[in-house]
DNA sequence: CAGTATCCCGTCAGATACTG
DNA sequence: CAGTATCTGACGGGATACTG
């Protein structure tokens, strides 16, 4: 899945823009990332996953594994005993990517309050 | 906004991935990263991006502009001039995002293929 | 030029119930 | 235990037409 129709030249700034998007169509959904971060320290179970993460439903649960499956995030190994036991966990791939974050999430924390009174004064400043 | 009630308790690896998605809820739009690198290079005006941005319509580059601008992310100058002349430029909190991008931007050069293959690899196994 | 205003549709995601 | 099936509503985003 491309951005842009590979005839169209564009700058190399929007090359990067379109690269960023790629990360974002893997893991920009509401759940993927608690999803990771469960699964980088070890194999973890379906339920377990579902008591750990605060407020995903089975529905969404299950399509984000899949998903992740998909793409060669995690990778899922079925227990063929009674009662089933499957079992999820990050890739090498999963966790350079978690590694990768660490740049984004400083960035979060060093602007949070910035961004948040940002918010405030356009708010007051766009009212009536 | 937060990820989870404020009084239960989480852990680290939860914690972060709650930042990731402060993040994310910011520029997780379809069209707020190419806008971003648009407005780092100086300022823009609206028509501008609209034609430098492939594929964007005037309504979604609007929403996104204000957003960006609500943010914090971007300043916007109006020039009471005829015809009206309107520029958006990034802040200096946008640029250091744009700086913390690269390793992300890493990640999915370096794994580009692999995902493809896995997702090809996954359609192979679950299809019939 | 730099927007608004409408209408419309597809996808994401929640709720609930059922099953091998 | 680890899912699937179905229904539903909210929201993101496209197309088009109009305006200070």
């Amino acid at each position: 899945m491309t951005c842009a129709p590979q005839n169209v030249p564009f700058t190399e700034g929007q090359a990067r823009a379109c690269t960023v998007r790629e990360v974002l169509d893997r893991v920009g959904g509401k759940w993927s990332i608690s999803i990771l971060v469960s699964a980088s320290h070890g194999p973890v179970r379906f339920t377990e996953l579902e008591r750990h993460i605060e407020g995903i439903s089975r529905r969404m649960l299950t399509l984000t594994l899949r998903n992740l499956e998909r793409d060669g995030l995690l990778h899922r190994t079925v227990h063929p005993t009674v009662p089933p036991k499957v079992e999820y966990v990050a890739t090498p791939m999963a966790l350079e990517l978690y590694e990768s974050l660490v740049a984004l999430t400083n960035w979060a924390e060093r602007h949070r309050r910035a961004i948040a009174e940002a918010r405030t004064r356009y708010d007051a400043q766009h009212t009536g």
